[in-house]
DNA sequence: TAGATTGTTAATCGATTAACAATC
DNA sequence: TAGATTGTTAATCGATTAACAATC
């Protein structure tokens, strides 16, 4: 299972699938089959058999894939199978919705710190989480263990925390803010730009 | 300028280098060449040059791209010399932080409706908007002429909002629910999952 | 067994990159 | 003019799809 060769592609559809295949268990679904979850998903059954086989043959000639099984399987290639602590910097509108939103935690992330920089928002509670001063980032990011950084802040401060967050060992980061970040090979970035999706858009919109 | 032939991801980055642009621009520079664009986006000079050539020549040899002209450029192939009416529905906690957020104005996307189910919502106006029943969907987006919708409600609702959005006209969605959502052809959906997001990066840290 | 569906290979398709003539 | 950079072509690279033998 060599990570160095496997498409980033493949890698961003995995959970795309596990999330198809909660939904079938919570529905009561056994088995499933590589069209069946192919249809619901809007991509061909050749790609999802294609996707798994690199990393292994999780499925049944004549019948399918066991749905808990090939859930246990991906769970376990995406390192899903302990919790994860995130840290959240940035408490503003979008920071604070993040961290009451339930959804992390259920699948695994827990935002175990919050930093921002307004002094009315630190020693709040939000979420069960105490809002820190960004100026302690490196303490608390060491002190908790922290390995998966949010990104909520203004575009101006943005690259400044990502250079802080990488320098404290810290190597994902899922940015909100509107800027293309610069981080050193070997720290993952994904953006969530919701303007910059809207701009692509309303390209096919006359 | 024939839209079916050219690729989507090069559709995707063209507001890329718009945003860019305008980092440029508020920075002062007046020139720019593919090579300084493409270290600051991380991509090859090469891309960014084949992308452009999709819509015409807009640079000049022995200098560069005037970033004005650019980004002027841009902004009429991806239809963003007027404002776009989007309606939001679900006003949650995320629902709330994105009618709060200004990023959304700045760049020419106006937030004209705003749908819930909460009574306690009904009728409350946020930023300026004010809170609709989901019920009334079809009328008021007729009668707003919105044109683009931004889905955050609860997963279990997204897809009949979606399938209502997409029978009364709108062409394009920007879905932060955590579910696949299926719509006809010609219909284009954007999905933002923070988690999927998250559960990807974990494949690569051990 | 007969029918169905996987896992995998090979073919196709599409996107990225390198290279360079054109030209400002 | 000399130097630099574009626009574009051709080559490379990589991802998707079709097809089918294997097999449950």
């Amino acid at each position: 299972m060599d990570k160095e060769i496997i498409p980033e592609v493949v890698v961003a559809r995995l959970p795309v699938y596990a999330q198809k295949l909660n939904q079938f268990l919570q529905e009561g679904r056994a088995i499933v089959s590589s069209n069946e979850l192919a249809e619901q998903l809007g991509i061909t059954a050749s790609q999802i058999r294609k996707d798994l086989s690199y990393f292994g043959g999780f499925g049944k000639q004549g019948s399918g894939y066991d749905v808990i099984t090939l859930l246990e399987n991906l769970r376990e290639i995406l390192n899903l199978t302990h919790p994860w602590k995130v840290v959240l910097v940035g408490v503003g509108h979008l920071g604070s919705a993040l961290l009451s939103y339930q959804g992390f935690a259920r699948k695994g992330f827990e935002i175990a710190l919050a930093l921002d920089n307004n002094p009315e928002l630190i020693g709040k509670v939000i979420s069960g989480v105490e809002v820190r001063p960004v100026e302690q980032l490196e303490e608390w990011v060491k002190a908790e263990g922290v390995r998966l950084a949010i990104i909520t802040v203004p575009a101006s401060e943005a690259q400044s925390v990502a250079d802080r967050l990488t320098e404290v060992g810290i190597r994902a980061i899922l940015n909100y803010a509107p800027v293309t970040l610069k981080c050193p090979d070997g720290v993952h970035v994904s953006d969530i730009d919701p303007v910059l999706i809207l701009q692509k858009m309303t390209f096919y919109l006359e």
